[in-house]
DNA sequence: AACCCGGAAGTGAG
DNA sequence: TCTCACTTCCGGGT
């Protein structure tokens, strides 16, 4: 199994973006990387403004510990105006006023609109280059650099240093804002520096939100309903600081990563709030520091030198506002302490990453993902390796393509999370909300209850209206515990689920209804792997279900005239042609 | 050639 | 040791 091939992310220049999940990723890599770039001192002017720019870029590309090597770091590090601290997090408001001065003079930039950068130096280590580039056109990328080496060349908020649980627990943003190019570029030559294999620590995801066709229509309409639900949650994810947080005037140009790690790492939450509050109030970030959660799922991590963290602490002590209690690392956290005992996968599932990516307040991730439509939970798949590489890069398999990538997806047909849209190439669609996935303690649970191929539909990607979501959405709501399974369709045979399947199909559930059949389990190698045992009939309609699930009046509901085309999986090319 | 599919075996984390 | 969620590889189809 090759975890760290010989490829370098050679085409991540084309990923100019902040991945969606906690920069803390970029801690597990060991700063081992020779420390190639070395740049002078930067001069103290604007003709060298540039030269800066490229340079702090590079320096800002280098873990902390290379950032610290580097003179250039070093100086900036102490030309700064002596009453500001040397990490730009806890500059006050009018430190960072009195850093923009001093860019200003140093750097020989233009004005800046102070208006603009009325926030602490927290919120101003948020914001992404982007959002410095639009705050201030001609020099955002030189403040942004400027920050992203006070920032690296603060041990506690690198993302390469080891920390502590505590430093572990910073906000997901406040370490680095977003991946640069340069910061993947160096992960992969680390890698090739034969360093030690990493754990990721995805964000994670925004439960029950944008992209969960079952999410009741109007919880999200379309893309910028996502955005503001992640939005919504997204300030709620700054507990500790709201306060701080404030003083940004515009708040939605806060560091989308920010915004997503922030919200879409929703700490312990009740789980009731999952499906009944899209928009999640309840994923108000518990982020105080008792955080007992927190601890319970941090690691401890060692860099290739075998020393833990100890620098960090006292800076995120003191700045009480990073502690960001998100499930330790993005570790599966079935944290007993989670009132809801809800499953925070942090993003680790793919299910979870690409609603991540689809999500993304921002939408950075469009040339990658895409909603196409987002009531019916459709997404298109921009870039397929370019995704991959994200997945890859997410889950440390830095082989990925789109290949392997598919094939989970497709994984998750066995178990409705995920169907194809036929006819269109890298389409998918979700068949599942992410609350509804999250509460679930595992997928395979799923292919008990929705076993291999619950009813298909066969929807039509342009015109699948919103009523017909809706019906689409009910039937998978009633069917849930239900799957109606046809296996092993003889080759030429081309029957499909018609309407008059569909209604036989109800008709069935009805019938089962009043007869519960016991869900069988198996054990299999693989997980998603079962089988049934009509794997020799022709057509074979299995109907499984789960009693206690099962609710009599919710088949009354299921619309019986839906004008999809409802069809099996199995047969889709086949019946396509 | 790219995409899509699903079987089979393997992997790493929990 | 087992399960889970993939990952990897593959042969086959479109």
């Amino acid at each position: 199994m090759m975890k760290v091939p010989p490829l370098s992310l050679v085409g991540m220049e084309r990923l100019p973006l902040p991945l969606p999940f906690s920069p803390e990723l970029l801690w597990r890599y060991n700063p081992l990387g020779p420390p190639s770039h070395h740049h002078g001192p930067h001069p103290p002017n604007s003709a060298a403004a540039a030269v800066f720019s490229r340079a702090a870029a590079a320096a800002a590309s280098i873990p902390s510990p290379l950032a610290q090597q580097l003179p250039f770091a070093y100086d900036i590090k102490h030309t700064i105006p002596l009453n500001l601290a040397s990490d730009p997090r806890l500059w006050t408001r009018e430190d960072v006023m009195t850093f923009m001065q001093w860019c200003e003079r140093e750097f020989d930039l233009p004005s800046f609109d102070t208006e603009r950068f009325q926030m602490n130096g927290k919120a101003l280590c948020l914001l992404t280059k982007a959002d410095l580039e639009s705050r201030a056109p001609c020099s955002g990328d030189v403040i942004h650099n400027a920050l992203q080496i006070l920032m690296s060349s603060s041990p506690s908020e690198s993302p390469l240093t080891p920390h502590t649980p505590s430093s572990h627990r910073m906000h997901p943003l406040s370490g680095k804002g977003a991946w640069s190019i340069a910061d993947l570029q160096h992960f992969a030559a680390s890698q090739q520096q034969g360093t030690t294999s990493v754990t990721l620590s995805p964000a994670p995801s925004l439960d029950g939100q944008a992209g969960s066709p079952q999410e009741h229509g109007s919880a999200n309409n379309g893309v910028h309903s996502s955005s503001s639900a992640s939005s919504s949650n997204g300030s709620a994810g700054h507990n500790s600081d709201d306060s701080e947080y404030d003083s940004v005037g515009e708040s939605p140009e806060r560091s989308p990563v920010n915004q997503s790690t922030g919200s879409l790492s929703p700490p312990p939450r009740p789980v009731s709030n999952a499906h009944n509050h899209p928009h999640g109030g309840s994923q108000q970030q518990q982020l105080t520091s008792n955080g007992t959660n927190n601890h319970q799922s941090t690691h401890l991590h060692a860099n290739s030198n075998g020393t833990t963290a100890q620098q960090s602490t006292a800076n995120l002590s003191s700045n009480k506002s990073v502690s960001f209690p998100q499930g330790g690392g993005g570790k599966l956290t079935n944290n007993s302490n989670n009132d809801g005992g809800e499953y925070n996968n942090n993003g680790r599932l793919l299910w979870d990453f690409l609603q991540q990516l689809l999500n993304d307040p921002a939408q950075r991730y469009s040339s990658f993902i895409t909603w196409k439509n987002v009531e019916t939970g459709i997404f298109k798949i921009v870039d397929p390796p370019g995704l991959a590489r994200l997945w890859g890069i997410q889950k440390n398999h830095l082989s990925m393509n789109y290949d392997k990538m598919s094939r989970a997806l497709r994984y998750y047909y066995r178990v409705n999370i995920l169907r194809k849209v036929q006819g269109e190439r890298h389409c998918y669609q979700f068949l599942r909300n992410p609350g509804e996935l999250k509460s679930i303690k595992n997928i395979s649970m799923l292919r008990h209850q929705n076993s291999p191929v619950s009813m298909t539909v066969k929807a039509e990607t342009h015109n699948f209206g919103e009523s017909e979501y809706e019906n689409l959405s009910m039937l998978r709501h009633q069917t849930s515990p239900v799957s109606l399974t046809r296996k092993s369709l003889p080759s030429g045979d081309s029957v499909s689920y018609n309407d008059n399947d569909y209604e036989s199909s109800l008709s069935m559930l009805r019938q089962t209804q009043s007869s519960p059949m016991s869900l069988t389990t198996k054990s299999s190698k693989s997980s998603y792997e079962d089988h049934d045992d009509q794997d020799d009939q022709p057509v074979q309609l299995t109907v499984k279900m789960e009693p206690s699930q099962f609710i009599n009046d919710d088949y009354e509901d299921v619309p019986t005239d839906l004008s999809m085309d409802t069809t099996d999986r199995h047969m889709k090319d086949k019946d396509d042609d």
